[in-house]
DNA sequence: GCGAATGAAAA
DNA sequence: TTTTCATTCGC
């Protein structure tokens, strides 16, 4: 099924095999409604892979699967070592499958760098269980590989010290050691390649604030025609209002400065003082002299990391953050989404919002979703979430809208649970959802609700820095349709709980 | 080769 | 703690 195609032999996702999906938990009620599966198009030739080349960290096993085991073995017999590629983590496995479904079509977004950006949102605000889902496939990725090449190392090339680590190339070859065993690599040996230090964002992401919306419409289900749609209103918003943007996408060569000052500009509308960030994190302040590489967005740390760490890691340049996101509504019934194809068996696996298909999102779906979150009226700036009035999906939500709803007041906030959105302030401590919720952004505010996630703690990445999580749907912004939502997540907490008992612990 | 993202793993 | 590299592909 996911045979990989030959120019995919030399990947790991080539790996995927519907037969290798797992044939567990799958609790009966397993609720997922935000899973890409990864079905493969056999048909259509993936291009060669411009991945970074092996350095030389490229990995001749002291035991390698046989050479015919090895994902090169189209290679000539001949051929020096391969380059054995490290496991796929769950967010790269999450972002080929999110790329592959076309989840957001090239018309909408070509770019890939986006659509990393885009990915790396959704993910942040997937619920546990899919995350999980997507984890314990990283798993098994990690086995697999461990079985296949049992004496892989994972050997980082130093590239930081670009000259002296030339020089001490010998250093770097020899911890290399049993990948440059083939003496193979261009760079292994007296083969001094200039490495060119780790690469530095030196201008903010193109676009971020567009990225954030079309993450928030596909969180909202929205695919195909109505996707499009949408964010050609979006689009056409923005430059009604003449801010730009979208000018720098779709083919437009992206110059640095434009780029720059694109993110800024947006950065400035988008931050209206009310949500400013304090004064110390200035837009387009000093670049921070060891950059803090990303963010960490779904990532939640200790507790120590994240006091010692300042409230908003941005990007060394831009001082845009996660907080600066608009909000996710989650504004449909889990139950309502197809099951989770890991969980089903479903080896044909389609995006449950109908990638590509140019139709309704909600189509497959006898019921338009009807959340508990119906009862509450949308906010206007979440009007395009509103599912549940009808399959006409407005999506006059601005990003000006949604800053305007971060900006409202919130509800109390329960000590006990973060969300992806405090998630992608790489935040767990009070401290920064404080901060969160200063800025009015994220932290759905029910009255406190006692929710033990603690038997979550399995999940690895909520450790127990957190003293527990909530579901996504905790990303109301104080607008009302808070409250009632207890009793929703108080079942889904549960249920997700039945299905954390099925995972394996990482 | 860079950019985007997150996460595993090594240094 | 910091850095690399795993994914993708247009530029």
């Amino acid at each position: 099924m996911f045979e990989p195609t030959p120019a995919e032999t030399t990947t790991f996702t080539a790996t995927f095999d519907s037969s290798e999906i797992k044939t567990e938990p799958a609790s009966p009620s397993s609720q997922t409604f935000f899973f890409f599966d990864t079905p493969v198009d056999e048909t259509k030739p993936k291009r060669a892979s411009h991945k970074r080349k092996p350095a030389s960290s490229s990995v001749s096993p002291s035991s390698p699967g046989s050479p015919s085991d090895s994902p090169n073995s189209d290679s000539p017999p001949s051929a020096p070592a391969a380059h054995i590629p490290r496991p796929p983590n769950a967010f790269i496995l999450f972002r080929s499958s999110f790329i592959r479904a076309g989840a957001v079509p090239a018309r909408v977004e070509p770019s890939h760098a986006s659509l990393s950006a885009i990915a790396g949102l959704t993910w942040a605000a997937l619920p546990p269980a899919e995350k999980a889902a997507w984890h314990r496939r990283a798993k098994e990725e990690r086995e697999k590989h461990r079985e296949r090449f049992p004496g892989y190392a994972f050997r980082p090339r130093n590239r930081t010290t670009s000259t002296s680590s030339n020089n001490n190339s010998d250093g770097v070859g020899g911890t290399d050691g049993e990948g440059d065993s083939g003496g193979t690599s261009s760079s292994g040996g007296g083969g001094v390649q200039e490495k060119p230090k780790r690469r530095q964002r030196e201008v903010p992401p193109a676009d971020r604030p567009r990225n954030a919306h079309i993450a928030s419409l596909l969180l909202t289900g929205l695919a195909g025609a109505a996707l499009d749609e949408a964010i050609a209103r979006f689009d056409q918003e923005r430059r009604e209002r003449g801010e730009g943007g979208v000018e720098v996408r779709f083919g437009v060569v992206e110059t640095p400065e434009g780029r720059v000052k694109a993110a800024a500009d947006a950065c400035e509308r988008a931050t209206s003082p009310a949500v400013r960030r304090g004064a110390k994190e200035k837009a387009g302040s000093v670049k921070e002299p060891k950059t803090p590489r990303r963010r960490k967005a779904s990532s939640v740390r200790s507790p120590s990391s994240s006091s010692s760490s300042p409230a908003s890691p941005a990007s060394p340049t831009m001082e845009l953050t996660t907080n600066d996101l608009p909000p996710f509504a989650f504004d449909f019934d889990l139950e309502s989404f197809p099951p989770s194809p890991v969980d089903q068996h479903n080896t044909a696996f389609d995006w449950p919002y109908g990638s590509g298909v140019p139709s309704s999102p909600f189509d497959g779906f006898d019921t338009v979703p009807s959340s508990p979150f119906n009862s509450y009226p949308p906010s206007p700036a979440l009007s395009h979430a509103s599912a549940s009035s009808s399959r006409s999906i407005s999506t006059s939500a601005s990003w000006e809208d949604l800053s305007l709803s971060l900006a409202m007041p919130s509800l109390p906030l329960s000590p006990l649970r973060t969300s992806p959105l405090s998630a992608c302030s790489s935040m767990s401590s009070l401290s920064s959802i404080s901060s969160d919720m200063e800025l009015g952004c994220g932290l759905g505010a029910m009255g406190a609700m006692p929710v033990d996630l603690s038997s979550m703690s399995c999940m690895g990445m909520y450790d127990a820095g957190v003293d527990g999580l909530l579901p996504p749907y905790d990303l109301d912004l104080g607008l009302g349709c808070g409250m009632g939502m207890d009793a929703y997540l108080t079942s889904y907490v549960e249920e997700t709980q039945t299905q954390a008992e099925g995972l394996v612990a990482w």
